[in-house]
DNA sequence: CTTAGGG
DNA sequence: CCCTAAG
């Protein structure tokens, strides 16, 4: 089945155009590993730098006016991709897994004409100043520019079936020191049809988890990630089962837990960092909450606009992951 | 496993 | 994004 595909932030561009700056193009791998561009890039592979690179590249070598409404690009300036560039300035200040949600414009407003022509599964919604990016689970959402009196608010539900088989393999094998590709693949192509390839494409996908910290690879085995961060224990006894078939029929078990756990580890370090353990608990409700309108597209609506109204209010606040 | 290029 | 050929 064909895959959403997930937008490229205007940040995740500006490090990729810096890093080519920094490296020389070619240098994908390195440019993705980067401690100074991995904060952005670190859910992109190498691949997909090279092949980012290229679009970028022939959409700035002079053709395509084919972005027609959509698809604002504000690039004032930056005409090639191979063009000079500024570094990102505070790279080191976005950290991975968490988001925040903030806004200044006391006049903001929703704008919530949905766009006929987007695609089922990518509406848009335009609202104005805000500057926030944030995604949990198996759900993106992403805001970009800044520059502009407006950015798009994109809401994208990318869920190759594959991640929920990755956990559910794992959990189910319990294997002490986890399990290696070998175990995780054959558990999977014990429910279902996979390509030939497939093997490259779970090691492509396991690398990725590991990246996004949903996993924990200690050899050659994979564990599922729920450490907690220093200090307090994970402040989240919260257990439900919010997840009640992610495939058909035959028995499995939920994954659900898994998003929650990260969540809590998110949040932990933000309450760690600003001394607040009730800012925690209360990211904690919130994530568990999105986990559970992540279900439908209409929850997501919704959650746009209640991302939206405390951001409104000068509020920085959600962080899940 | 990483790149480059075609699909 | 995915796939394949090459290094």
């Amino acid at each position: 089945m064909g895959n959403p595909k997930q937008k490229w932030t205007s940040e995740e561009e500006e490090a990729l155009r810096a890093g080519v700056a920094k490296h020389g193009t070619g240098k994908w791998k390195n440019i993705q590993r980067d401690p100074e561009f991995n904060p952005f890039l670190f859910s992109r592979s190498n691949i997909d730098l090279k092949d980012k690179w290229r679009n970028m590249s022939v959409s700035a070598g002079g053709q395509g006016p084919r972005e027609k409404s959509r698809t604002p690009k504000p690039k004032a300036g930056s005409d090639a991709p191979a063009a000079p560039l500024s570094t990102p300035q505070t790279s080191a200040a976005a950290t991975t897994a968490t988001a925040a949600v903030t806004a200044s414009a006391p006049d903001a407003s929703v704008d919530s004409t949905i766009d006929d022509s987007a695609r089922s599964c990518a509406p848009k919604y335009f609202i104005t100043n805000i500057n926030f990016s944030l995604f949990f689970g198996s759900v993106f959402l992403g805001g970009v520019f800044n520059s502009s009196d407006y950015m798009v608010f994109e809401i994208s539900t990318e869920s190759p079936r594959y991640n929920a088989l990755i956990f559910e393999a794992i959990s189910t094998l319990k294997e002490p020191n986890g399990s290696d590709v070998s175990a995780i693949l054959s558990y999977i192509e014990q429910r279902l049809e996979v390509p030939q390839n497939f093997r490259r494409l779970l090691s492509s996908r396991l690398r990725r988890l590991v990246a996004q910290e949903k996993l924990e690879k200690v050899q050659n085995c994979f564990k599922i990630k729920e450490e907690a961060v220093s200090g307090t224990q994970t402040p989240i006894p919260k257990q439900k089962d919010i997840r009640p078939r992610p495939l058909q029929s035959t028995n499995h078990i939920s994954s659900a837990d898994t998003v929650e756990a990260a969540a809590a580890a998110a949040a932990s370090q933000i309450a760690d960092a600003e001394n607040k353990s009730f800012v925690a608990a209360e990211a904690v409700k919130e994530a568990e909450r999105i986990s559970r309108m992540a279900e439908d597209t209409d929850s997501l609506l919704q959650l746009a606009k209640e991302i939206f109204e405390k951001s409104s209010q000068g509020e920085v606040v959600l962080l899940a992951y």
